[in-house]
DNA sequence: GGCGCTTATTGCGCTTGCGCAACGACAGAC
DNA sequence: GTCTGTCGTTGCGCAAGCGCAATAAGCGCC
């Protein structure tokens, strides 16, 4: 359980709560149910019916998408105060991808149809949905033009980059990327295979690029790294 | 110019408009703005301030995003009557990609400010956008995720059959892709060459799956194309 | 109706990165 | 500490598909 004061200062800080004004923030506050999910739970799964839309108070989640072939990818890590399955609002939505926890995990829920009447109140959170939803479309546009025109070694250093910025934590050696990812993360993060990974990661490293461990990177030489993303091709 | 009638018209089978009032649609109607652009012309271009959000009338756009090296990449073949540049609801916003006219188009226009007034007495407009947003951003999902574990020659396939859904035609020998669409077109929607386009559309045709010519594909036996598309790896 | 430009085709060689397999390192259990 | 299982590393061979270059086929223009 979380208190109500933790939880009106998560939704204070959550995108989709911006510019509501305070009363609002309240209902949908006192709206909200708290779960908690253990590490390596799934929050919810691909295909299935949208119940509700969370926001995450503590903990990581990773967001995939699964093929037919078993081959996954990885859309998306959500950190808090960050909304995840806002999806939920649609009308018999389904979840179009997996939300699986990296660590113990905290979140606010609202089911739909609280949600629904929620949104009937106050017209302004579906144009701060819309907002979201948005951005989080233009973003994924940019790395759908990464995929297809760009190299692995230098979507492997954008993917960290990227990462780098959202939970990047700085350590005396350089910029901490604190997440339990795996290589086969990594791979499905930047459209590749984890032996790629494991190969372009042992290169950088010779080069003191990076540092890694079996679950953590490091990035020693940020400078570096954003001219093997960015310089001119070749 | 477009008469009131024919704006009335479209508007009512625009899925923005769906659901709102009689009342709400006339005032939708009387504030747009009426263009037309030739074809082979730019409604705007990737990073232009989105002054404006469109319905296509009449005609087709095809929306691309262009990377550093001069590659691009297409997203998506607009159709009436479809919207286009929704992003121009945001305030502030930039248009994420570039939407170029594949033949001559009419389309209604509303401007950011007009967009915004509306938006504040019909609510329901902002949940209409974001229906239609989150249902392009899971279909763009669901193409990031093929983009990454398929081969080429099933994307093609994809590629195609996507297309022949949305504009196919039904002609004597199969369904005609209604669109002028060049080699270079199709491997940038399907994250190939042109030669492996060229070379994948000879082998069908000699199998008698489809029928090409230069700015024409005609899809013979879909159902073999299906199977292509959605058949166990290997 | 021929001329010139654009676009498509296809042979060929080559690069990228995949993926097996064998090995090694690390972590957790007791 | 040793044992066991999981995960990472790396050598090696290979396949997919890229891209050049030479040729052919359309298409528009006057």
């Amino acid at each position: 359980m979380v208190s109500l004061s933790e939880r009106q200062h998560i939704l204070a800080a959550c995108p989709l709560c911006a510019g509501l004004t305070a009363a609002a923030r309240e209902e949908l506050c006192v709206a909200t149910t708290t779960h908690s999910i253990a590490a390596h739970a799934y929050l919810f799964s691909e295909d299935e019916p949208a119940n509700a839309c969370y926001v995450l108070a503590q903990g990581q989640v990773r967001l995939s998408k699964l093929a037919a072939t078993g081959e996954q990818v990885i859309l998306r890590i959500v950190q808090p105060p960050e909304p995840v399955g806002i999806i939920a609002v649609l009308p018999q939505a389904v979840y179009p991808l997996s939300a699986y926890a990296l660590r113990p995990c905290t979140l606010l829920a609202w089911d739909h149809p609280t949600l629904t009447g929620l949104i009937e109140r106050h017209p302004l959170l579906a144009v701060r949905a819309l907002h979201l939803v948005s951005g989080r479309f233009i973003e994924l546009q940019q790395q759908y033009l990464e995929r297809n025109v760009e190299r692995v070694e230098r979507r492997l250093a954008r993917t960290l980059l990227r990462l780098a910025n959202q939970v990047g934590r700085r350590v005396p050696d350089g910029v901490l990327i604190d997440l339990p990812l795996s290589r086969q993360d990594l791979a499905e993060m930047s459209g590749t295979t984890l032996y790629t990974v494991s190969r372009t990661l042992s290169r950088w490293e010779q080069d003191g690029i990076v540092a890694s461990t079996r679950t953590q990177v490091v990035i020693c030489a940020p400078h570096r790294l954003v001219s093997i993303a960015d310089d001119l091709p070749k």
